[in-house]
DNA sequence: CTAAAATAGGACCGCGCTGGTACTATTTAA
DNA sequence: TTAAATAGTACCAGCGCGGTCCTATTTTAG
């Protein structure tokens, strides 16, 4: 399957907890958070100091402490976060600039595959925080011109 | 990371194998599949058995058998040869329909997950077997009309 | 008819990574 | 001064991924 880490996922969920109605102070715990989204604190822990890491959040020590946003949640997009929390998007192993392929030379798909990785990148990146919350609108979810017939999968 | 397995992986490649010149003759045994790939050959022997049982090949058993595709590579798409090798695309665990998630009552962010899930899976699906080969088409590959500022990944 | 070459269908297995915990140090408000 | 919080990092179990192997069956070639 294509599937993201849980990592990934919580990351997500706890993000978006800063703009939810009931925390508009903007100053949440990771005991707070992890109550509300009922995950396991020290998971959200973890993945709380990985998200200030990398300058999505900005951390209060101390006591009365917590996270808040580092700036509004329509200029952060849902692949920063993924990328923040798991590093780059790459949908196959060949596409991590780390990895050597000993089948590049003769893979004839590796090509499409870095499209397709990018074309997937690109909806994540056009869908921001603050759309998660709401009915997202469909131009950010459908292909362009070329989709004419039904998808299989939609019966 | 969102990633897909190696077996995926590998399905898509050795599909390809099919359509291309040199194998016209359209009868590939694992080994012969497994040479042209520099994959390991049980490897190859597994996930071509997992694409037959899925109808996607036809196998030929005992001397000089081999598998040959069920139907021409522009009616089989990416989407289901994917979903052959390794079950339904689901990007998140909660996507997927044996899953219960404990969280769901309380997580904004499903809803919206499920919606990016067909996305990615309709572009898939939209994309054929036979078009892997070649320059996919743009369109196959870009969103519609929301898309107008150059994504943050593209420097 | 027999042998060889295939696929079918399993069982099996190591090992790395995911998901999760715990502990110590540091910061800061009350 | 104490309690509450984050920072950082080490640690760990389980299991799923990636991979192998073995036996049974089918089928063609000689």
């Amino acid at each position: 399957m294509i599937r993201m880490s849980k990592f990934a996922d919580y990351g997500l969920v706890l993000m978006t907890q800063f703009l939810r109605a009931s925390s508009a102070e903007e100053n949440l715990s990771a005991r707070e958070l992890a109550s509300q989204t009922r995950l396991p604190l020290p998971m959200v822990s973890k993945v709380l100091k990985a998200l200030t890491r990398e300058g999505l959040l900005v951390s209060h020590r101390g006591a009365s402490g917590g996270y808040s946003l580092s700036r509004s949640p329509a200029k952060i997009s849902v692949a920063e976060v993924l990328t923040a929390v798991e590093g780059p998007i790459a949908m196959t192993e060949c596409l991590d600039s780390t990895s050597v392929c000993k089948q590049e030379s003769v893979c004839p798909v590796r090509t499409n595959w870095e499209r397709i990785n990018f074309a997937v990148q690109d909806v994540l990146d056009a869908i921001s925080l603050a759309d998660m919350l709401e009915p997202l609108p469909d131009h950010l979810v459908t292909l362009g011109v070329g989709e004419t017939e039904t998808p299989s999968h939609r019966q």
